[in-house]
RNA sequence: GGCGUGGUGGCAGAGUGGUCUAAUGCGCGGGAUUGCAAAUCCCGUAUUUCGUCGGUUCGAAUCCGACCCACGCCUCCA
């Protein structure tokens, strides 16, 4: 027996790699900045959201359980104004995004959170928190009736971005003037006065009809479901300032005590090398990558391809890569499952249930670990590929183990193995086949080519095989 | 301007003092197999080389310094 292996990972605050443990010794509460409902969600929101959901595998296959909550964001400007646009309720808009979203976040195989808030539903929790602020004298009220967090009543206010208050608000005066009439540039809004054209958008406080700040919802949801301490916050690179910085200062400056202990952040996504933009045409969505024939799997394995701490240059002819690797680990599989004697398909669940120690993994232990190492998943996948190689060298030395081993990896990975089950081919199709089989048995290789590209045209690729022939999709 | 990250083979991407003549994958080249293919399998594929120039060290892709280059955040963009 080798000792349990905890995962850990680098930490923003601290800048160092820590170990993830639950501090209530039960389960790990994880907070994760989810998205705006507006629009599909990018290849780079995903990025984001796959590496989240790696780091919640991992940690519950290695026996810690997880609780996982992950906002939507469905009212700012962005979602009143283009609700607006389409003539639609903000709320029948952004149910039929958060629907998308879901979508598109099953197709990848991402494990749903357990609790999913909406910002417009935690319209009263938010408010208490600005109640508690403005009593406890780090919250003010403007004349137009928005709120604003008082940033210097904060004095720990930097220590996750490593901004000082100085140069934060020289860099904010350089800017052009506010539209709010805030007392220090370096304030934020926690509740924003309504304006005219948010149209009904809006809802009552004490301090008059408004909508929460962006920022609150954050410190308002993760306190309700998590509690005021929690040990993991993780969100995209871009999130660290200002908006983790000012969940910080308004949920500790309400609450008083420790706010995320651990925080996760995942460096951007590159598309050919440049930051992706619309004016550069390379935002894809998964519908995008869809139509260019990849599958959704294997967008998948393109965006854990490379490690969460650094930038990873996603590239059509890189995407390509993960159908051969994703089909040599499903052969993997099979074999490896015929070894093991047919074992029943482990399901999730059960395997984090399984005392998944290196021992148990057989020769697939070195890759696991490389996950527990601060996620390491560009080793993992090397490591998973050198024991490939071993086992398919030497298909006699393949053990049970062996096959656990890799259905743990590829579960922690989130990766969905395309079918070896040969699909059936219509009866038309079979009958041509059924010809060429014939027409090869007599020598008459002409025909034999002609059915083949005959059967090609129609969408199916036959492959010789000993004694007969197999058929699939082309 | 401030803060920060990174520059490794055709591409992607590990490796952070010696086991690196640098993992792994894709691609590419050769071979086996095949009537020819496809699929599959096997072999090879950076030949003191890891942006450049110096330095530290018995020893550096890995540490230090300078420089060049790319990129990110500082804008309610993951």
């Amino acid at each position: 027996m080798k000792e349990p292996q905890t995962l850990r990972i680098h930490d923003t605050l601290t800048d160092t790699l820590q170990p993830v443990l639950p501090a209530d010794g039960k389960r790990v509460g994880f907070y994760c900045c989810g998205p705006t409902v507006y629009a599909s969600a990018h290849i780079g929101n995903f990025r984001t959201f796959i590496v989240q959901d790696v780091f919640r595998r991992v940690l519950e296959l290695s026996g810690t359980p997880v609780k996982h909550v992950r906002n939507i964001t469905n009212v700012d400007d962005k979602t009143i104004k283009a609700s607006q646009d389409q003539g639609q309720s903000l709320n029948e808009f952004t149910a039929y995004w958060t629907e998308k979203f879901h979508a598109d976040c099953a197709a990848m195989n991402l494990l749903g959170p357990q609790i999913e808030p909406g910002a417009v539903e935690h319209i009263a929790e938010q408010i208490e928190m600005i109640r508690v602020l403005m009593e406890k004298g780090h919250a003010y009220r403007a004349e137009d009736g928005s709120v604003y967090f008082r940033v210097e009543s904060f004095p720990q206010y930097g220590r996750l971005s490593k901004v000082s208050e100085r140069e934060l608000t020289t860099t904010t005066t350089a800017r052009s003037e506010d539209e709010y009439d805030r007392d220090s540039l370096a304030d934020f809004a926690l509740w924003k006065a309504a304006k005219p054209e948010d149209g009904d958008n809006f809802w009552e406080s004490p301090w008059g009809s408004g909508r929460p700040g962006w920022h609150l919802e954050c410190s308002a949801m993760s306190t309700k479901y998590l509690g005021p301490g929690f040990d993991v916050h993780s969100g995209g690179i871009d999130l660290t300032f200002p908006h983790h910085e000012n969940e910080i200062a308004q949920s500790e400056a309400c609450t008083g005590e420790t706010f995320a202990r651990l925080w996760l952040h995942v460096v951007h996504l590159m598309v050919d090398g440049r930051k992706m933009s619309k004016s550069l045409g390379n935002m894809y969505t998964l519908d995008d990558l869809k139509a260019k024939g990849f599958l959704p799997a294997e967008v998948r394995y393109g965006l854990i391809a490379g490690h969460y701490r650094k930038h990873l240059n996603f590239t059509l002819p890189g995407l390509e890569a993960a159908r051969p690797n994703l089909q040599r680990l499903a052969r993997l599989d099979r074999q490896l499952h015929e070894a093991a004697g047919h074992p029943k398909l482990p399901k999730y669940a059960a395997l984090c249930k399984r005392d998944n120690n290196p021992d148990a993994l057989g020769r697939f232990a070195p890759a696991f670990a490389s996950l527990l190492d601060n996620l390491n998943v560009p080793k993992a996948l090397g490591e998973t590929f050198r024991a490939a190689g071993e086992l398919e060298k030497q298909p006699a030395a393949a053990t049970e183990a062996d096959y656990f081993g890799l259905r743990v990896l590829l579960e922690a990975l989130g990766l969905e193995l395309p079918p070896v089950e040969v699909e059936e081919a219509p009866e038309e199709i079979r009958a041509l086949a059924e010809a060429r089989l014939q027409a090869r048995a007599d020598k008459d290789f002409a025909k034999s080519d002609e059915l083949r590209d005959e059967i090609l045209a129609l969408g199916w690729r036959v492959k010789d095989v000993k004694g007969g022939y197999e058929l699939e999709p082309a």
